[in-house]
DNA sequence: TGTACATCAGTGAACGCGCGTTCACTGATGTAC
DNA sequence: TGTACATCAGTGAACGCGCGTTCACTGATGTAC
């Protein structure tokens, strides 16, 4: 569909590897589809085809590093998810306040995300995940990332001397903000507030208040 | 990928409409393609082929009732909203408490979405959007929807006396919703939370305190 | 009431494309002797 | 130090598939006369 031209044959021949050396294939490859990802920000266009061409590499050369694509978009997420680890870690680092820590870390998610629409939406999404490849034994990429979020919560939450439960407000504020860039990405015509405002509103839903049990709705007559 | 064989010739070949009747192709493609999305819940394989195929017609047929795949889709979810809203619509009719209507409206969307998971899926992605197409001028299928959810956070806010802006929390909680099923969804393996403790923290935090300028933090000592 | 004909609904056959995947092959290079 | 050879890294050529899209065609049916 998308016009594939420019990657079609870009002169590139790569030198073959020394002896030895062969797996260094598996890196080029893996970069390759993250230049695909970054670039060709509709997603799955990344095929065995795609990266192997964008590589400078024969599509048959694919197997001798993977077992199918599903294994190079596992190992192309854990990169990524690395990536967003860190920059997560990065955010948090550099606020001391628990609760400005977390809006923090939420505006680097976001910003993350809408920086790499490509890259963020093939991590967010189902391809690359172990249970779409039938591997329910593997870990899941995201692991560490998420556990910036869960610290970041718990920190918040312990400073608000709020009793709510830091994993049940860790995931939902992580999908929540899922939903916040993956919507607001797939739906640009709608009038949207400014992302900053919601992000400032789901952080401070977070820690304003709410137990984990029932509303407390302190200010409420009834 | 998927296998296919089941659809490729179930035997039925349409009875051709008659004269001034041609347009009921169009609906019969419209149902074929929610049929394909209800079953074959990893999207994308509706095309133009599959669809026609699932509907007993011939592939060139397709043209004499839509210029592209794209059309089809927008014919489609402006179905699938309608259906969405009504459940909704349902659900805000069953409760009478302002916030414990909140509550119903998001759990049928997570159910409607859990229930669907391919329909919703489509519905709430990328590729039916005007947006997409470039059709930057066409309505959002999903207006009177999102309208049932605004118009419950308005009545739930001003229920808890909230100076929040309804628009903001409202469009900030369907994206939450929205991030909650698709991330569940394509997460299988996280140890996620029961969907109802998120339903609830989510809701419960929507009217619980915030003002949408501030974190109000009652019992925060400092 | 009968018939010629325009129109409408739809298909047959084919095209080129990118895809995943296979099999047989090449040619450089490290190693054993 | 020189040479035969096994191994390794990778390619050439081809396959069948589903896809979107095109063009020419068919055959039923409503309508004008």
């Amino acid at each position: 569909m998308v016009s594939q031209v420019s990657e079609q044959q870009n002169g590139r021949r790569r030198a073959r590897n020394r002896r030895g050396e062969g797996g260094k294939l598996r890196d080029e490859l893996v970069q390759a589809a993250r230049r695909l990802l970054s670039t060709a920000d509709h997603e799955a266009e990344v095929s065995i085809r795609a990266v192997t061409r964008e590589a400078g590499a024969a599509p048959q050369s694919f197997y001798l590093q993977f077992a199918s694509l599903g294994e190079l978009l596992y190992a192309v997420y854990a990169v990524e998810y690395e990536e967003l680890r860190q920059v997560l870690a990065h955010a948090a680092g550099q606020v001391g306040d628990p609760q400005a820590r977390l809006a923090a870390v939420c505006t680097a998610y976001c910003r993350y995300a809408q920086e790499q629409p490509g890259r963020y939406q093939a991590l967010a999404g189902v391809r690359g995940q172990p249970s779409h490849q039938g591997w329910d034994t593997r870990p899941l990429p995201g692991a560490p990332a998420f556990a910036v979020i869960l610290d970041t919560v718990t920190q918040a939450l312990a400073a608000a001397e709020s009793s709510a439960d830091p994993f049940l407000t860790a995931s939902t504020l992580w999908a929540s903000l899922h939903g916040l860039v993956s919507l607001r990405a797939s739906r640009p015509a709608f009038p949207w507030p400014p992302l900053a405002d919601m992000i400032t509103s789901l952080a401070a839903q977070v820690v304003g208040g709410h137990t984990g049990r029932r509303l407390p709705s302190p200010d409420k007559p009834v």
